[in-house]
RNA sequence: GGGGCUAUAGCUCAGUUGGCUAGAGCGCAGCAUUCACAUUGCUGAGGCCCAUGGUUCGAGUCCAUGUAGCCCCACCA
């Protein structure tokens, strides 16, 4: 096919992408040494957004590159059912229809969601073919599959038979609007103004009281003792006593406990068991009863007082601090900022509130963890995310897997009806009752964290334990994910595939960041500032799109996205594909000719920049990598080479060029380049994804050196025209065969209206290394270029004034390094020459 | 309270173990244009690399302190 006289993305990439598939493209090639990654499983509730535009770049750029090394790519795509999330998505929906979740059983809630979800993964494979991901659909792997599920069982069975699952009363963190209970990590804590209420609680013999200090006056129904530090000499004779408790008259003692803070507040603390955190603690340490007065609905209910029952916690706090006031118990109040909890999805305050739950003990996961990331099993990039996650895990606290939700993996577990701490282990969770030795148990309603049964994707997703896949890929060698779920995720996979695999499961982190606005602000829908990656796959094309997040992006910082560097992709596609119609019109055959100087040069240039460009993408430094492939398309084959061969072709070596730009440009466009391999009659039945890097012969250095000479004197010409603003100007040269071979060149490169031989000075002289050549400029126009001139001269004598200083200075001629110092006296050389040249010339013009 | 990040051209950002005469894209100014490409070509302007001190022959890069932004974790009642 003829191609069209500009890159159009929209014809070509759907084509595409179903060549790559129906030719198995990213089926592991079984040659090479493996190299597997897995793609962060999508949330299959919605639409993919910038992040995953930017985090599939990434990680089908590495793949693509690690083919294009001969390795045998393994590329994994999936889905998570992603349960608390789903439900939240699917609710909203449920609302628009004027229904909600308590309109549905669990079990009809659950098939709902899962059609819901079901019809949201087709949508979501298309827009990941969209993007180009090169991943092997025949290992999709869904995180509600069979085997998922098994093994997700498996690790809590085991975890539990080791006595590392356990079931226990704790305070978690609760959701009254989504009625189910959060890990610590996913609550997010917001600075909010408070108050400090001063509460004067009497004594229960005698006259006097004591006077505590609380932010939450609604839970001193449920207070059963009032803590003071035991080093406090105001309370010292105190502590053993009771306090009568307001509004309720219970009796409850104040205790001594060194948590306190006697400089805080009043230096005495309400102590509620049942709704702090801390005040758990300490009524464990003390023995103290735990009484509840706020319900799962988020209302003051259980033992209080008739009055209160039933208002929610911001109205009974309001009752509360009117009746404590109206019975003269108020004793005063301070302002105070606080950190308060949310639900991170309705931002509803979160409740302590007591719960059995499922826990695992983190601590000894988290050792063996750090141990592997301290013998640097693991590489970070970049570093700085190793020592976050070692702090994270040195701090780490239990991890709680309950949800009480519709949407998840159910966890097979049952209790006993007559007996709620006999809990057994069990995989029949379709069943709500089972007969188990005569006794009846009663399946858990609850369902597991997401990210429980996630934190074992690279191993699920290959099989484990018995396949050859997970034999021959695991450890993956690259987990590319966003710095945001480095705890959440990141880190309970390495936890998790050292206690199930016994090994790292990856060998290598990279984090990226987060896309912002273009100004640095969250994308959000109610900032109105959220860009849909499909729609600029629809203006740009995939390609650009990919270029746009890729260039300029180094892993752990946030990135904004900046539609110019689209743009710029796009642009670049285009510049590939222009290129190749200039093969494609000129090129007639592979017929290798003897290499003219502009060969030795590019072949020169390309030997440079792929040695840059393997060692960057090794490093995984994409961003520089696609600079040095930018480049040479751009500066040395369009601005250069292809110019040179319109004077004179090589159709061999331009078609070879071409190729092994299309090879090297493919990992970041993969579809522009896979789109003109196919046209080009170039090896018409092979495709270029999977295509080896290509070794060309070396440059001659000197005939290199010599076409660089002419491009130099091209460029000072052209300096020199504009600069004087003259056209129709008439170029002569001295004898030197060097000009002759290129005077078609030159004249076509600087518009100058004619090149020949010529033995007088005519004009303005213009020089260039040991060439020169005349213009038939008057003097009188070259005024500007004079004051370049002398800039140039100035420019050249404070350098040789650097350099003479540096290689004066004895210290630097004895430590730097002897190749350094040897630079320098050749730039000093240089520099003195250059400088010799350009007075030679402004005295030309001087006269 | 603990951990971490950022500060470089008008804008958005690169700059690996110190060797920089500090780069890119976009933007800006001027010129060109039927010849692969206006998704173009050419020429150019534009920077006390946040501040101060230190280490070093040499610092955008390393160290310390400060200033200004930002993120994460945490049980300040």
């Amino acid at each position: 096919m003829k191609l069209s006289k500009s890159y159009q993305p929209q014809e070509h990439e759907a084509a595409i992408y179903s060549l790559w598939e129906s030719r198995n493209a990213f089926i592991p090639s079984q040659k090479g040494s493996p190299y597997a990654l897995v793609m962060p499983p999508v949330n299959a509730n919605g639409n993919l957004h910038m992040g995953h535009a930017l985090t599939f770049s990434i990680q089908d750029i590495a793949a693509r590159y690690q083919r294009s090394q001969g390795k045998s790519v393994l590329y994994i795509p999936g889905a998570d059912h992603a349960g608390f999330e789903t439900q939240v998505v699917f609710e909203r929906e449920l609302i628009k229809t004027g229904k909600s979740r308590f309109d549905y059983s669990r079990e009809e809630l659950y098939k709902n969601i899962f059609k819901f979800v079901d019809q949201n993964r087709t949508n979501l494979h298309s827009q990941i073919r969209r993007l180009g991901a090169s991943v092997d659909w025949t290992r999709y792997t869904f995180s509600l599959d069979p085997a998922v599920v098994r093994q997700a069982y498996a690790t809590f069975h085991s975890m539990w038979q080791q006595g590392l699952i356990y079931r226990g009363e704790r305070l978690v963190n609760f959701c009254t609007y989504h009625g189910t209970a959060f890990a610590d990590i996913e609550v997010v804590h917001k600075e909010e103004q408070g108050k400090l209420w001063h509460i004067s609680y009497p004594l229960t013999e005698g006259k006097g009281s004591v006077v505590i200090a609380t932010t939450r006056p609604e839970t001193m129904l449920g207070d059963t003792a009032v803590a003071v530090n035991p080093l406090d000499k105001r309370y010292q004779e105190l502590i053993g006593k009771t306090l009568r408790l307001p509004l309720t008259n219970r009796e409850i003692p104040i205790i001594a406990d060194s948590y306190v803070d006697p400089d805080y507040g009043t230096g005495a603390v309400k102590i509620t068991p049942a709704h702090d955190p801390n005040d758990f603690e300490i009524g464990e340490r003390h023995d103290l009863p735990k009484v509840t007065v706020i319900g799962f609905d988020g209302r003051l209910v259980h033992d209080v007082p008739e009055p209160f029952k039933g208002l929610t916690v911001e109205e009974g706090r309001a009752a509360i601090i009117n009746a404590l006031s109206k019975n003269g118990y108020l004793a005063g109040s301070e302002d105070l900022v606080h950190s308060v909890g949310h639900c991170y999805k309705c931002g509803t305050v979160i409740e302590p509130l007591l719960m059995e739950q499922w826990f695992i003990d983190m601590k000894p996961l988290a050792k063996q963890a750090i141990t592997a990331i301290r013998a640097g099993e693991i590489k970070f990039i970049p570093d700085t995310k190793r020592k976050q996650l070692i702090n994270y895990l040195e701090n780490i606290r239990d991890w709680n897997i309950s949800r009480q939700i519709a949407w998840g993996i159910p966890i097979p577990a049952f209790v006993n009806e007559n007996d709620p701490g006999d809990w057994i282990y069990d995989e029949r969770v379709d069943q709500e009752v089972i007969e188990v030795n005569n006794k009846t148990y009663r399946r858990d309603p609850d369902v597991f964290d997401t990210w429980f049964s996630s934190s074992s994707w690279p191993y699920v997703t290959l099989g484990f334990p018995a396949s050859d896949n997970y034999t021959k890929f695991y450890p993956l060698e690259l987990m590319e994910s966003g710095f945001d779920i480095l705890y959440q995720w990141i880190g309970r996979m390495i936890m998790l595939g050292l206690y199930v695999t016994k090994q790292v499961p990856f060998k290598r982190v990279y984090l990226h960041g987060m896309i912002t606005d273009e100004h640095g602000r969250k994308m959000s829908k109610s900032v109105g500032n959220v860009i849909n990656p499909m729609e600029v796959i629809d203006a740009y094309g995939s390609d650009a799109l990919r270029i746009g997040m890729i260039s300029g992006q180094t892993p752990g910082n946030n990135q904004p996205y900046v539609p110019s560097k689209v743009i710029g992709g796009r642009n670049f596609c285009n510049k590939l594909w222009n290129i190749a119609r200039f093969v494609q019109d000129k090129v007639e055959s592979d017929q290798l000719a003897k290499l003219s100087l502009a060969d030795h040069w590019i072949l020169n240039r390309y030997d440079t920049m792929l040695r840059a460009y393997r060692k960057l993408m090794d490093n995984y430094r994409f961003s520089e990598a696609y600079e040095e492939i930018y480049h040479f398309v751009w500066d040395d084959i369009a601005d250069w080479y292809i110019e040179a061969s319109k004077v004179s072709l090589n159709p061999g070596l331009v078609k070879q060029l071409l190729e092994a730009s299309l090879i090297l440009a493919h990992p970041f466009a993969p579809f522009v380049t896979e789109t003109i391999w196919q046209n080009l009659d170039i090896t018409p039945d092979s495709l270029l994804s999977g295509r080896q890097l290509l070794d060309l012969p070396k440059g001659n250095r000197r005939s290199a050196a010599n076409f660089n000479t002419i491009i130099g004197l091209i460029n000072q010409v052209r300096s020199m025209l504009v600069a004087t603003g003259t056209i129709d100007v008439k170029l002569s040269y001295p004898s030197s065969s060097l000009l002759k071979e290129h005077t078609s060149l030159i004249k076509q490169l600087t518009g100058v209206s004619s090149v020949a031989l010529g033995s007088g000075e005519v004009g303005v002289e213009i020089a260039y290394a040991d060439l020169k050549v005349w213009l038939d400029i008057s003097q009188d126009r070259v005024v500007a270029y004079k004051q370049r001139l002398d800039n140039q001269i100035q420019q050249e004598l404070t350098k040789i004034a650097r350099l003479e200083s540096r290689l004066n200075n004895p210290q630097y001629v004895k430590r730097a390094p002897a190749d350094l110092v040897k630079q320098s006296h050749e730039q000093l050389a240089a520099s003195k020459q250059n400088l010799h040249q350009l007075k030679v010339e402004r005295q030309q013009l001087a006269r």
